[in-house]
DNA sequence: ATCTAATTCAAGG
DNA sequence: CCTTGAATTAGAT
């Protein structure tokens, strides 16, 4: 889908140079600071629409864009490396901890498919390219990882897909800032993975279909009911709270070890404060509208 | 060089 | 959208 000159969404300049982007002293190439691969979109810039995949740097802006021309800003700190370059460049990030970093900082700590593409589009201009092929290994990571569970939605809770959180087991990945790749997978054991812990038999039949039931090798899903139970936990429901041997309460739980590293999302986006800084979900908002504002703390405006 | 985690392609539900 | 598998790439030792 080509944006034949015309009329160019609002937001269509910062697709081509999204805007701020903070220099460090390290090397490309390296795993390097976080910061270099940041890059802000204006603080209350309304962009709703979807990033278009294109390529970039452009070499040639299609008609109707024009790059958009960071502020200048004092670049003392780089290394003569051009910003755009820079800003562009593969994260130095797995897709599994890209995942788990968008999921831990939702205040909700369970996004969709699409809040998780979304989060990490917003953040990573390298992303908002080959999304087709890129999406599909979140797809296939997300599946098939066992720090990933699957939060169907509760029947009052409509929309396109499930929830994903993290296991509740799944602890600090990236302990060592080794968000490349980890020592080990956190795999389940067989005996994990066939449920049997806390679940009684009434809790067994809800949602669950004598078919869907395989023996083993099944990924942990979280029942609708409680993703209902989270919503409204407070009601003092009870809805199957041990459904598959796992509570919401569990995944939902804030842990803080998570990302406390230098170079980590909390460390960068709180940085001090709280990591309650929300990043909104578009559920939350009617139209989206608001969908940018407020993703970008000012801590992180101000860093350095 | 080896081991195995991560990524990609892609079929099938 | 979700799951799987097979093949390939690549990080770490």
């Amino acid at each position: 889908m080509r944006m034949e000159g015309q009329e160019m969404p609002e937001w269509a300049p910062y697709c081509v140079e999204p805007v701020e982007i903070y220099p460090t002293e390290t090397t490309m190439g390296s795993l390097a600071n976080l910061n270099s691969y940041m890059t802000l979109n204006p603080v209350g810039l309304s962009a709703p629409g979807p990033y278009p995949d294109c390529s970039s740097p452009p070499t040639n802006p299609s008609p109707g864009y024009e790059a958009y021309t960071c502020p200048s800003r004092p670049r003392e700190n780089t290394k003569g490396y051009d910003r755009r370059t820079v800003a562009h460049s593969k994260p130095p990030y797995s897709y599994i901890s890209l995942i788990t970093m968008a999921i831990k900082q939702a205040p909700s700590k369970m996004l969709t498919l699409n809040e998780i593409y979304q989060w990490i589009m917003d953040l990573f201009p390298y992303y908002r390219q080959n999304q087709q092929r890129w999406q599909n290994s979140i797809r296939h990571s997300l599946s098939f990882n066992d720090c990933f569970v699957r939060v169907s939605r509760a029947p009052d809770r409509p929309g396109k897909g499930s929830f994903w959180a993290m296991h509740p087991n799944s602890g600090d990945m990236f302990e060592n800032g080794c968000y490349l790749r980890r020592q080990k997978r956190f795999k389940l054991a067989g005996q994990d993975k066939s449920v049997k812990t806390g679940r009684t038999s009434k809790e067994n039949e809800v949602n669950r279909t004598p078919e869907k039931e395989r023996s083993n090798g099944e990924k942990q899903e979280l029942g609708a009911c409680q993703a209902l139970l989270m919503e409204d936990r407070e009601g003092g429901r009870e809805l199957g709270s041990h459904l598959m041997g796992l509570d919401v309460e569990e995944l939902v739980r804030d842990t803080h070890y998570d990302f406390s590293h230098p170079f980590s999302i909390s460390s960068l986006m709180g940085s001090g404060e709280q990591s309650t800084m929300g990043y909104r979900t578009p559920e939350t908002l009617g139209d989206g509208s608001a969908f940018y504002q407020g993703v970008y703390a000012s801590s992180l405006l101000n860093a350095s």
